[in-house]
RNA sequence: GCGGGCGUAGUGUAGCCUGGUAUCACGCUAGCUUGCCAAGCUAGUGACUCGGGUUCAAAUCCCGGCGCCCGCACCA
């Protein structure tokens, strides 16, 4: 029966233009999927709601990066290093196999390195699966998308990106600029990701190209709190933490529990479950699983997943994760920048300390080129060592320098200390945009019980189409007051599908089967009257109202519902 | 990638075993009709997943590719 609604959903959303595999007179790619012109304005509706909520909502800024991105960047990320799967290869036959998945009675083999691949593989006599011939050791195969930027022989490699992370991490500085230097603050980007995938399925689920909507939000690492987390502490979460329990229990009271481990984190798994919720997503299959601890990266001390109940099972649409400092770290590491936060103390301290002046007027003549490299050496230096000749032995370039007296003054200086720099740290919210999508479909599909007839429940806030406008029939000048209806709604902003073909019933269903949330009909009674009716999509109740109050009522209807039409008139 | 199931108009299907270019329904388009919930009549539209082989002839038999679904595994 699940299974049922899942295929008359995959038709429905290519019959209607949703969404349908890519590329379909070629024979199609697995992993790439299309979305048609109503697919096209659903995940737009979907994203500008995460919109409201992350750049409206918590004032937090969008950026636009490159999908292309050199390979320093995923060297930095581990992307380049950790971002694989591990294959063998048959010496015999040459077939290529995925090695966690030849080990047999291993729990979660992916989770083993190549030396535990290649001892379990060892261990159990692992053989060809085809030809029974010997393995090779375990090789590690990168899931990235390669390409080279520029055309000629010496360009750089580059790879289309996995996530749209990176550059809320390397561009912290313009960003923590762009705040004007103050914690906590938020970067959103809205993009595609690529991942090259071994074997992509369950369609829009697991794709090779997808979309994401991520923020990278910035905390201090002491104060992981939330300024605007009153406003959801009593929302109530359905939580799966990860020594199997659930609960179900107010934000505040899973922070107090030490559930979820801070309040900045619970804070976005609460709007997480609200933004869900506003696009159309069941509260009755929808729960928040905490990662298990062998499942969570290394560096990250939380992580909660937004799991939605599909015909699949449940399914991760979205992953709220502290991520500590390791994203900052790493581009730290390997790109030298400063990617810091500056905090003032509350008053700045006074610090006296010895420090090595150069005296630069003798290190120039004596040391030449190398004179910049052993000043800056003395200055960085904490505590350097006076030998008991006198001079100072510094290593530069590899080699040991001594450094007679003359170059350099000992000196005792006061300084002012008005605070640190310090590495801030990261809770990401990151949203599988297609697999909401997809979520939302499956759980706004509704069919009527007795015949075969299909209803769309979206919220009207995501609907690809508001308005169905239609004369009721395509005469008598009922036609042409109904175009200019349909005009002026769309000239007030309100998408809308003229529609005149067929019975009135016909076109109200293939409304319906899109989510299109009201229908306009204009009959004898508007041209005697003036009054056209309304249609709800979902009790299929009319009401009458003015033609002429309609592109006013239009956008209140779509923001309240229904019910403003019926009180209104 | 493994195991299983599968691929015929936009959709759902018949035909395949036993080779002779395709059934029915819905949809869609036009006309008539009806006059507020997929009504009726008429006409039209439109398909054998791709490639190779066997054959006088392939949707049908054989081989291979691609794709889809389920399970395993992995993942946003």
């Amino acid at each position: 029966m699940v299974r049922m609604d899942e295929d008359k959903l995959l038709a429905l959303a290519k019959r209607r233009g949703f969404f349908y595999p890519a590329f379909e007179i070629y024979g199609g790619v697995a992993g790439l999927y299309e979305y048609g012109p109503m697919g096209a304005a659903l995940k737009a509706n979907i994203a500008d709601r995460w919109r409201r909520f992350y750049v409206l909502g918590e004032g937090f800024a969008e950026i636009d990066s490159p999908n292309v991105s050199p390979e320093e960047v995923f060297a930095a990320s581990g992307h380049v290093k950790e971002f694989t799967d591990f294959s063998v290869e048959c010496t015999k036959c040459r077939e290529a196999f995925r090695a966690d998945h030849l080990v047999k009675d291993i729990e979660n083999p992916a989770a083993l390195g190549a030396d535990g691949l290649s001892a379990a593989l060892k261990g159990q006599g692992a053989k060809c699966p085809s030809c029974g011939g010997e393995l090779s050791v375990p090789q590690k195969v990168n899931l990235m998308f390669k390409t080279q930027i520029g055309p000629t022989a010496n360009s750089r490699v580059g790879y289309l990106r996995p996530e749209t992370a990176q550059a809320m991490f390397f561009s912290f500085v313009n960003h923590y600029r762009h705040f004007r230097e103050q914690l906590p603050f938020g970067v959103v980007q809205v993009g595609r990701g690529f991942r090259n995938e071994i074997s992509p399925r369950q369609g829009l689920l697991r794709q090779r190209e997808f979309n994401m909507m991520e923020a990278e939000v910035f905390v201090h690492p002491e104060r992981k709190t939330w300024p605007r987390f009153h406003e959801v502490a009593d929302d109530r979460l359905r939580l799966v933490s990860n020594d199997g329990k659930e609960h179900v229990i107010a934000a505040k009271d899973a922070v107090h529990k030490g559930i979820i481990k801070n309040e900045a984190l619970a804070y976005f798994v609460a709007l997480t479950q609200r933004f869900l919720l506003d696009v159309g997503i069941d509260p009755k299959r929808l729960r928040f699983r905490q990662h298990l601890t062998n499942e969570m990266a290394h560096y990250a001390s939380d992580c909660w997943d937004a799991e939605v109940e599909l015909s699949y099972g449940w399914v991760e649409a979205v992953g709220v994760a502290d991520r500590g400092s390791y994203d900052l770290d790493q581009h730290i590491r390997h790109s030298g920048a400063q990617l810091t936060a500056f905090e003032r103390f509350a008053e700045a301290n006074e610090v006296e300390r010895d420090v090595i002046a150069p005296v630069h007027a003798r290190l120039g003549p004596l040391f030449k080129g190398k004179a910049k490299a052993i000043a800056a050496a003395m200055e960085s230096a904490e505590g350097l060592a006076v030998e008991s000749d006198g001079t100072i032995k510094l290593a530069i370039d590899g080699a040991e320098v001594t450094v007679p007296p003359e170059c350099f003054e000992r000196k005792r200086v006061r300084e002012k200390v008005s605070g640190r720099r310090f590495v801030p740290h990261v809770i990401e919210p990151s949203y599988g945009l297609d697999r909401i999508l997809y979520s939302v479909m499956e759980h706004s599909y509704h069919e009527e019980e007795k015949e075969e007839y299909t209803v769309m429940r979206l919220p009207i806030s995501v609907a690809p189409i508001k308005f169905g406008v239609f004369p009721l029939m395509a005469k008598d000048g009922l036609d042409g007051f109904a175009m200019k209806l349909d005009a002026e709604l769309r000239d007030a902003g309100v998408v809308t599908s003229y529609d005149d073909s067929g019975s009135i019933g016909r076109r109200y269903a293939r409304m319906d089967e899109v989510g299109t949330p009201f229908c306009v009909t204009v009959d004898h009674e508007t041209l005697e009257k003036g009054t056209v009716t309304i249609r709800d999509r979902d009790s299929k109740a009319q009401v009458r109202v003015p033609a002429k109050e309609l592109a006013a009522l239009a956008p209140r209807l779509l923001r309240h519902g229904f019910s403003v039409a019926k009180g209104g008139k």
